[in-house]
RNA sequence: GCCCGCGUGGUGGAAUGGUAGACACAGGAGACUUAAAAUCUCCAGGCCGAAAGGCCGUGCCGGUUCGAGUCCGGCCGCGGGUACCA
């Protein structure tokens, strides 16, 4: 070979770690774990370019763990049940199972040959029964300890299809499908009780300390805690009181009206003899159910004609309206408008003619809202306007608390803390996902079927014929058979439940399963006591509220019956979150202003083969329907799995979205090119004798004294600098910085007179360093420089702390804040020496020009600024 | 709407509050070559200048600081999430 094929050495490096039995995961007692874990994906049949970047971080984590002593777990598998599968089915009339096996079978063959540090062993899908039915266990001890149970619910209706619609099938308040006018239904459906866990989860981020900040921010705020107040409002007539919650009591003074949701037992009771009321509330059923459209709708109300008395002020009557703004979820489902202090508010009562009065003013600033409400923050501080509690000037927190703690001493409300966590509700009215495992009897209710009749298994055909995906609705609904079964409890004839469960509830608990994939219960506690937790978990930012905090809730019901020990009840220590990687969209319109999206490859110059001009749009999301998605397959085919690995490590700082430019991955490739020719060529020399094979690497490095020779001392502490840069950057996801700190090495050595033997050293050395992102071309390299065994096996290359300190550094020197200067100084120099070179400076005297300096700052071993 | 991010040369990006633009791409000049490819060397934020050097510059406006890409306040734009997409 004389010039670097990745499809040669690929090949064969892989094959002899799967020969040696590197990443098979087993329990050691010498070593201490380490548990890495990427995100498992959706078999959606092809992978793409963010699969590549995820997997190539979590495999340079597993890598490096393994160099540094590690036992490590880094498993693969699939997430396997959702509705893509069923949407293949209805489009091309196969079975989701026989889509998705054949998916996964493909992306798994595209993925071996990246050269995965991953224990294939371990490999499952969540569609496999072996792993549903133990997920139906779970759900029957989740039962038993009152951690789920059944309620009504909302959901999207088609009323043409006849079927539940996801948020995401309603487009415009319309099905995806028929174009009908989604309605809203309610259902009784199955929960997880994860509010009872709102406390305990929202204190517990305190501990995720090696999670993002954004991350527990957000699920802070998801959870959503607050301290309120609840207080009845006695009705003019002769209805029992309307309780309302609120967070800003302090604004009582403002309340105008009390708004009530739809959904409110009172709305529906007054409905029935009012139409106007009864159409209005058929008009808000109409709504997405999904909160982003519920707040974006214009907001509108009816007033009910009945009337409450203000609670201090009883002579005030407020009318009470019916708003569609106002959540049944949340709180009491009644709450009081107060429009001077709060904009939704005030646009209801100005659009309503309903009053608006203010219950404090800003200080100095005393007069009354009129466009614009005045909400201040709650350290804010403000004047109170003939507030009952008799506080005048006080900040808004301050007011609010005064004010819940007076109606508790008059008896008149009730301080309260609520959350805004809602029950998780699991229930899917759908084929392809996990069976709930129980069971309808008219005499018993609803039964848990019994643990030795799991798993409850997908029907594959109705009576002998494959189901027919394309008639709407659930087909485990209106299967000949499969609902008919015994009752677990009396045997008498009954229904199975035909909903399965959310995919949420597959991924919540596959990282438990990984640590013992073959036990015959959920986990293995001896298993997860040895794996658990997940030393570093990696995916993308879009997972940061719900996945994440399904599984904290999942890790503790988990805990509570006895499948995971108590460590694991956090089960991620550290997260890193990894952004996306978009690409260009090329866009034209047809003849009737409809977008037209082209392939990268039809686009030259900006323009199409018959030279139409076409519109860039930067940087979007790949996506099939824009036609801008790049296969890493053949950039793989092209160039080899290294030349990826490194592209999608190289330019862009992995938490951040990468740009996909076909460009780099041929930087990429070059730079490889120059390794594999450096160690190519210092292989030649060796052979013609000029390098010393004699003793081994670690021997001469920690042998190597400075003072030899400069050039070899050059090298020497660059490669050691490089070593430490690298290192740390590995350990902390710099891996683009790691990367650019290897270039910058790999050029000095280009250049270098150091002799052939340090040469030689820190090409080996520089193998070890860049083993964990282009593991294969580091083995050949290895190998072509005489290393013992293979790469990933040899332990990881530690900087000597001597090599890293320089004995002077330079120091820039500003006049006021502008660098006029540097100068070179002894890495130990006292200040006033430093500054009496600073001054002494040619360039700083000329911009003083004669002025003499107020004042001088010396950072040691930074900058020094001289003040005029 | 609400919550959370992000915004730096032609491009991807670097920078514990301390020399803005490391490293790389594209570009320019040159070497090698009959030529091209490949490879190698050098140049390169913008403006002014022959140069030395100067001025400007991290989305916009303001603030804190000896010093701000970085911290604070207010905007603008883009992205993620918004509970049935995964």
């Amino acid at each position: 070979m004389s010039r670097y094929s990745a499809a040669e050495i690929e090949a064969k490096w892989q094959s002899a770690w799967d020969e040696a039995g590197i990443f098979r995961a087993e329990r050691s007692r010498d070593k201490p774990k380490y548990y890495v874990l990427e995100m498992f994906p959706y078999p959606s049949g092809r992978i793409h370019m963010g699969h590549v970047r995820n997997y190539t971080m979590g495999d340079v984590i597993a890598r490096y763990r393994l160099a540094t002593g590690h036992s490590v777990l880094h498993p693969m598998g699939w997430d396997a049940f959702g509705m893509p599968a069923e949407n293949a089915a209805m489009a091309s009339g196969g079975h989701p199972k026989d889509w998705t096996y054949g998916n996964i079978a493909d992306m798994r063959g595209q993925m071996k040959p990246l050269g995965l540090s991953i224990d294939w062993s371990r490999e499952f899908a969540t569609c496999d029964p072996e792993y549903y039915g133990q997920q139906q266990a779970l759900f029957l001890d989740f039962l038993e300890k009152g951690l789920v149970y059944r309620k009504n619910a909302v959901v999207n209706w088609d009323p043409v299809d006849m079927t539940v619609l996801a948020n995401e099938q309603v487009i415009d308040g319309k099905g995806w499908r028929s174009g009908a006018e989604v309605e809203k239904r309610e259902l009784t459906q199955w929960f997880f009780k994860i509010s009872d866990f709102s406390e305990e989860l929202l204190e517990a981020l305190d501990g995720l300390e090696n999670w993002p900040a954004k991350v527990r921010l957000m699920q802070e705020n998801w959870i959503g805690k607050s301290r309120g107040i609840e207080i009845p409002f006695e009705r003019t007539d002769a209805g029992a009181p309307l309780v309302c919650y609120s967070t800003r009591p302090d604004t009582m003074r403002g309340a105008s009206f009390i708004a009530i949701s739809p959904e409110h037992p009172v709305s529906r009771e007054l409905a029935q003899d009012n139409p106007e009321l009864e159409a209005f509330i058929a008009e808000t059923r109409k709504m997405d159910t999904t909160e982003a459209a519920m707040e974006k709708a214009e907001k509108k109300g009816i007033d009910t004609g009945i009337t409450v008395r203000h609670p201090v002020w009883p002579e005030r009557e407020l009318p009470v309206w019916v708003g569609n703004f106002v959540l049944m979820d949340y709180g009491t489902g009644a709450v009081f408008g107060c429009p001077a202090h709060d904009q939704r508010d005030l646009d209801f009562a100005r659009k309503y003619g309903l009053e608006v009065r203010n219950a404090f003013y800003l200080p100095g600033q005393e007069k009354d809202v009129e466009t614009e409400a005045l909400v201040p923050a709650k350290t804010e501080t403000v004047i109170y306007i003939d507030h009952f509690a008799g506080i005048g000037e006080a900040t808004s927190q301050e007011g609010i608390d005064a004010t819940i703690d007076w109606f508790e001493a008059k008896g008149l409300g009730t301080g309260q803390v609520k959350y805004r966590l809602r029950d998780w509700g699991l229930s899917r009215q759908r084929y392809w996902g996990c069976p709930i495992p129980v069971v309808h009897c008219d005499t018993c209710g609803v039964v848990p079927e019994k643990k030795e009749n799991l798993p409850v298994e997908l029907p594959y055909d109705e009576g002998g014929t494959p189901i027919d995906f394309s008639i709407p609705g659930n087909p485990l609904d209106r299967h000949p058979t499969w609902r008919d079964c015994k009752c677990p409890s009396c045997g008498a004839d009954a229904r199975r439940e035909t909903d399965t469960m959310d995919t949420f509830v597959d991924s919540s608990w596959y990282f438990a399963r990984f640590t013992a994939p073959d036990a015959q219960t959920p986990t293995r506690m001896e298993d997860a006591e040895y794996w658990m937790n997940v030393d570093q978990y990696i995916g993308g930012i879009e997972h940061a509220i719900l996945h994440l905090l399904y599984s904290r809730f999942f890790a503790r019901a988990m805990h509570i019956c006895g499948h995971l020990p108590e460590k694991a009840i956090e089960p991620f220590d550290a997260l890193f979150t990894q952004g996306m990687v978009t690409h260009e969209i090329y866009r034209t319109k047809d003849d009737k202003g409809r977008p037209v999206y082209h392939l990268p490859e039809d686009v030259t110059d900006g323009k199409l083969a018959d030279g139409t001009p076409v519109q860039i749009i930067p940087s979007a999301k790949m996506s099939k329907s824009k036609k801008n998605v790049v296969d890493p397959v053949n950039i793989i085919d092209a160039f080899g799995a290294d030349t990826a690995r490194w592209f999608v490590l190289s330019d862009s700082p992995p938490e951040r979205d990468v740009e996909w430019t076909a460009a780099g991955a041929e930087a990429a490739n070059k730079f490889l090119g120059r390794v594999w020719r450096k160690a190519h060529e210092l292989a030649e020399r060796r052979d013609a004798g000029v390098v010393d094979l004699d003793r081994s690497l670690q021997e001469i490095m920690d042998a190597y004294e400075l003072g030899v020779n400069q050039y070899d001392d050059e090298l020497m502490r660059a490669l050691h600098k490089t070593i430490d840069e690298v290192t740390k950057g590995v350990e902390s996801f710099g891996f683009n910085a790691a990367i650019a700190r290897i270039y910058g090495f790999f050029n000095q050595l280009s250049k270098t007179q150091a002799s052939a033997s340090t040469q030689w050293r820190s090409m080996r050395v520089l193998a070890q360093l860049m083993s964990p992102m282009t593991p294969h071309l580091a083995e050949e390299v290895w190998s072509m420089l005489g290393g013992e065994g293979l790469v990933v096996d040899t332990p990881w290359p530690v900087a000597d702390e001597a090599m890293l300190a320089d004995d002077s550094v330079t120091l820039p020197i500003q006049v006021n804040g502008k660098r006029r200067a540097e100068i070179s100084v002894p890495k130990d120099m006292d200040k006033a020496e430093v500054e009496k070179r600073a001054l002494a400076h040619e360039a700083v005297a000329r911009s003083l020009d004669g002025a003499q300096p107020k004042k001088v700052i010396v950072v040691p071993g930074r900058i020094v600024n001289v003040v005029v």
